[in-house]
DNA sequence: AGTAAGGCGGGCA
DNA sequence: GTGCCCGCCTTAC
């Protein structure tokens, strides 16, 4: 499998509500220093999240490890609306609490 | 404390 | 096959 799919693959699994970030992304795809390279690759993101079962691909979910929300290639507003839909709380472009939100791979 | 720049890995033109 | 772009992260001033 390719790594893209592999990340691509990492994104699906993460739960409604809870989210991670291109760093721990990267880690738990066996490239610690390609975080960058997610962010490449949710960019050219095959699958926005509304398309059929299985390849939903819930890249809102994904922020940076500082908590700020990020980019999205549908726009950031965008973004929000998605994760505050979820029930996640988003001050500006910032997520409030969003270390206990995160979500942990290797489960 | 906040801001600036450098570095790094992979996809795409 | 090269070069450039990126939804980033870390270190340094």
């Amino acid at each position: 499998m390719n790594w893209r799919q592999c990340v691509l693959n990492f994104v699906k699994r993460i739960p409604t509500g809870q989210i991670t970030t291109y760093q721990k992304l990267a880690q738990a795809s066996g490239k610690p220093r390609a975080y960058r390279a997610v962010g490449n690759i949710l960019k050219h993101n095959p699958c926005p999240y509304n398309q059929s079962q299985g390849k939903k691909i819930p890249c809102h979910r994904v922020i940076r490890s500082d908590g700020f929300i990020g980019g999205y290639n549908q726009g950031q507003q965008l973004k929000i609306k998605l994760l505050k839909s979820e029930g996640l709380t988003v001050e500006g472009r910032k997520i409030l609490n969003w270390r206990q939100q995160l979500y942990n791979f290797k489960s």
